[in-house]
DNA sequence: TTCTAATCGAGACGGTACGTCCCGTCTTGCC
DNA sequence: GGCAAGACGGGACGTACCGTCTCGATTAGAA
């Protein structure tokens, strides 16, 4: 009306925010993501549904959010032997893989990034990336002190280090035994060692 | 209004069945398994819903059936070693994840098989089976022949073999190239031959 | 998928149909034009929302139709003296104004109209055109006995005839009482007589 | 700190209130009543939704007030005969009728009135009777001069003398011509002199 | 001048209804 | 009985307003 500045308005309220970001993770662990409706979060979080989508476009980007928000990145490897650097890598996926909230969720997300470029990028981003340059850092460690072939092709060692452990906790659904980490470990060690193409140079 | 006897109705018209299957084929390799709708399928098959629903209880037994239909059990173990069975296993998985139609779906399948134990059990019969026993084969004939080592852990074994293109193919979105099932047959051989508990007999 | 003949499909349920219509009268009455709710004439019809869409576009083409439903034409002026005409036609409208599920929407539907062509039009054929005809029936047939004279201007009848009613009821939204309609349709005849412009030819 | 009184802080600033008033002007002649919209108020106001619910109840109350605001009264009766008065009472409700803002808004008001007491009895106060008493006086005036019978009916004269207007502009939305309110004042004139129940003493 | 309290723009909030879409079932009339 | 067509009840979707509440940042009137 007047020449007055304009001061701002209001931004997202925090208490709410965390209301919502609570009751979706419970309904995700309930019902999964196909059957996970906004309704329903919404109610359990006492909240109208437009205090939910004034902060995610959709029920993709929010279940996208939840799990930056409970994912913990891995931690740099620093063991003396490349299983050591395995070991530490693989327990810090075998415990994403059995976070509550997330182990049951962890095929409804690979099935919708399929579809849902945004959704992919926001998971490569937040836990692909890491990871992958976890693995890179380990490989070169281990080239460096020798226990690596330097022709190791970088790229199928990105398969072949975590892969077990998916396999046998989100597609064959069975849990992680103590002692399985090294056992894999030391597989994956072998393995690695033994990922050379035949026309590469030693 | 004569006293003509009843004769019973009809059987399902295998025409009808089908142009159904065909039909949600196409739509699951174009839409995936969350965005396929049962009234496109019914349109696009020229055909009633409840000639569907008279075949298949759901959409997830639909889908499930056309798994069986489409799919080729693997072949059996016949190599002279370890590397040359793995390769042959290993080609025919890579080739069940490069079907066109089931390369987009295998995701969706692994998320839906979570929540219903129907579909799970199916996946299990038709795909899982097949390909455990295969490997449980290929380990025994390599243990036979020296190449494995007597105390190898099994379960661990069936997370390994398969799960490095499985990674490459649905979790990373990423194609095969020529020579890599070579390198992974390899590191496979390797890594089996690593995967024997610190505390088990040899 | 053969070449069997199309045979048509499933039509509106009749009863379905008049589950809404009586659902949707009800509210109406209940509720008038701007409160009323899809959803509840839905759930009062034991109905689902699309079944109500299926029929009608909106609810206001819902409403319009409502109207015709209810509505009954007037009869034919055929009374021996204009004012006998007139207190038969003037009783058909207040008839229409009293229904009581019509009483406490023209005023909404009035509203309506001004800003939907669709709903302006159908008032216009189901209700507005009849009654025009009947008054331009009725005015001539006095003009043919020398009750009224010819000069008579057409468009400022329609307006005095029925206007007084409408002003009572619908908006100083008072009743009528016996002997109300005697002294209106005197007071209209006395007023069409003098409707002539000062202009035009005797 | 101290025991200092309170001293109490700002009032309504004119300049907020004018900018609303304007604003809802604007808006209510663009969309109507029904689809005139709060936020788009504030929004073309420059002033947030609070201003104007600290001054009006609801839209409701707005709306109600917006009309005592841009409506003028009608003028005494001075004419020195009934048509001459009549004349006068018209020409001033056809302004009202005619005024951009509330042309498109009167029918909107006599709808949402049946439903707001308030609003009911805020357009009474406002338009309803002062219109109600120059009636009056009108009427009281013409029996005096002999124009009219002593008998007449007050309560149906308050029905015929305005009524045709409104029929006209807005249940038939069409426009009033020049000589249209001469041929009403006469039409009106006669009327009244009808409006004598058949019992009632000369 | 300083204090103080209501007002201000902005917009988030809980809630209700909108009109659309799909699921799995039901209904109709032909074969 | 099977069949094509498609209507059905139910329930979730994402959007638009309502009238209220929350946030700092102005205003002024009273001391």
């Amino acid at each position: 009306v007047t020449g007055r500045a304009p001061t701002g308005g209001a931004l997202h309220r925090p208490r709410v925010t965390s209301a919502i970001r609570e009751a979706a993770l419970e309904e995700l662990a309930a019902q999964g993501y196909a059957r996970l409706s906004m309704d329903a979060v919404a109610r359990r979080a006492g909240v109208g549904k437009a205090a939910i989508y004034r902060r995610w476009s959709s029920k993709l980007t929010l279940v996208g959010d939840l799990i930056s928000d409970v994912f913990v990145p891995p931690g740099a490897t620093v063991a003396e032997t490349l299983v050591g650097d395995l070991h530490g890598l693989m327990t810090s996926f075998a415990a994403l893989l059995s976070t509550p909230q997330l182990s049951s969720v962890m095929a409804d997300l690979a099935s919708e990034a399929q579809r849902s470029p945004e959704l992919s990028q926001r998971i490569e981003e937040t836990v692909g990336g890491p990871y992958r340059s976890r693995i890179t850092d380990l490989v070169d460690r281990a080239i460096g002190r020798g226990e690596l072939p330097p022709g190791l092709d970088r790229e199928a060692a990105l398969d072949l280090t975590l892969s077990s452990l998916y396999w046998r906790v989100v597609v064959r659904r069975l849990t992680l035994k103590p002692g399985d980490l090294d056992l894999f470990a030391a597989a994956v060690a072998a393995g690695l060692a033994a990922l050379t193409r035949a026309d590469a140079p030693t």
